[in-house]
DNA sequence: GCAAAAGTGTTAGAAGTACACCCATGA
DNA sequence: TCATGGGTGTACTTCTAACACTTTTGC
């Protein structure tokens, strides 16, 4: 469908964006693949990429990835960070990731080295977005189960993760794009020890989440557990943007020295 | 001279790299800055420009950002990181800028939108630094003194600070780059507040360097000041990774949290 | 009643912050 | 002797980390 859309446009052949689509399924990490168009493969985590496209020459870095994520995940509007270019020359390397580029954006002369700018956004698996991916064969991978990708595309997915954890240091309320909008602290502990890759204590966790406001207790409940029910929270950006403050800018930081 | 070096190669039109240098004289931090080529002003702040080029097909996105600087500044083999990239349709806006693209590289089409990768180095300015600046007409610009430059590198020098900062929170090692060899604890301590931008405590300050054991007190003190004498310190890089380790993986990290 | 996960407090040590005076040197 | 910046210690607060048992629910 993309490329009824867009191949009149002309696509810059040396400059591609790539997403890593982020999302958490209350128990694993999970990244948005799509499959390469035209390799259909009975095994689920081969011949998959990263949504990505050549860049079009009147649209910014940061519209292509948005327009790329509309196009092949139905996903729109959503906040992309981007957070690093992948420049080798060896990156084109197989013949079939070049065949691809070139059938996908038919382009009648030889792909050459493609630098590509990849963006890291975190989402919510909800239902209206597991019906998009469905509807656009984009599908959730586990980040334990993803197997050899196109491109360097493994090793981007290895440098979001690597982000992610220095990202969220500055931007605590990145995890909670993650998380439902009612979670219970286990599931919001288990995003933590993913991310941060050590268990925590169990009650030194519930003493923080209880110390900061912006994390609110509802009197909701989960129901039908063979066990007792756990509390569900919400994040309440609200009270966050007071606590933080929005700008990003160079003063009002604090140091640990 | 460095036309004379690349003519032959094939430059991408579309794919640049920009390197923001930057360096401490003691009391300021500076920026390595060149002039935009075939403009001549008697004003030092303006007509310029960070040290960047295009890549050519040859070369990966760290070896154009390498070569780079070698070319303009004479610097070899440094430590530079990927920070950002830079692909606004409008930041060749100006036909001045896109004129020197052109002739710098003797391009016989138009230049279009260029997308640039924007490298970090933190470096020492020392008297062999600012000798082979100065013959390739590079000139270090306190940050405080940056007229208007060429393109969009006011932007990128600004998020190159806010960058640094992030960096230096899970990197404590990089400032010490900047830093001479041997170096005072007031040295030290102005390269910290510049950084976080807020005073620090000076008997907290010595506490807290006396508590790092890869900050080894010397004996050298300085001389010919009209006050008491500050002694040097240096920085032991050995010490260092041996408590901090050296990987940068995924796991082995810590939290606040 | 039992399996399975939820929830709850205290204590000790480490790290961070605030604060005021004497010291060494050159002019 | 004075102007200038260098260097030092203590008390208080906050944060972090370690640790074990009771509660609720479905089967």
């Amino acid at each position: 469908m993309q490329n009824e859309l867009t191949k009149e446009m002309l696509a810059n052949p040396h400059v591609s964006v790539d997403c890593v689509v982020i999302g958490f399924d209350g128990e694993d990490l999970r990244v948005l693949l799509v499959r390469q168009i035209g390799k259909k493969s009975s095994e689920m985590a081969h011949n998959m990429k990263l949504p990505g496209s050549l860049i079009y020459d009147h649209e910014d870095l940061d519209e292509a990835a948005q327009r790329v994520l509309n196009e092949l995940a139905g996903i729109k509007s959503l906040n992309l960070i981007q957070f690093h270019a992948f420049g080798s020359k060896n990156r084109t390397h197989d013949p079939k990731d070049v065949n691809w580029v070139e059938h996908f954006h038919h382009m009648d002369r030889k792909v050459e080295r493609i630098v590509t700018i990849a963006y890291l956004a975190m989402v919510k698996i909800n239902k209206k977005l597991t019906q998009l991916s469905d509807e656009h064969e984009a599908c959730w991978i586990k980040t334990t189960e993803i197997g050899e990708l196109a491109f360097d595309h493994n090793q981007i997915i290895e440098e979001a993760f690597l982000f992610i954890r220095q990202y969220v240091a500055s931007n605590p309320a990145a995890l909670f794009d993650l998380l439902p909008h009612k979670f219970t602290a286990a599931q919001m502990r288990r995003l933590y020890e993913l991310t941060y890759n050590r268990k925590m204590d169990v009650r030194n966790f519930h003493k923080k989440i209880s110390m900061m406001e912006y994390i609110v207790p509802l009197e909701e409940k989960q129901t039908g557990v063979p066990h007792r029910a756990a509390r569900y929270y919400k994040f309440d950006k609200k009270t966050y943007n007071k606590i933080h403050g929005t700008n990003k800018s160079f003063k009002n930081n604090s140091s640990t020295l």
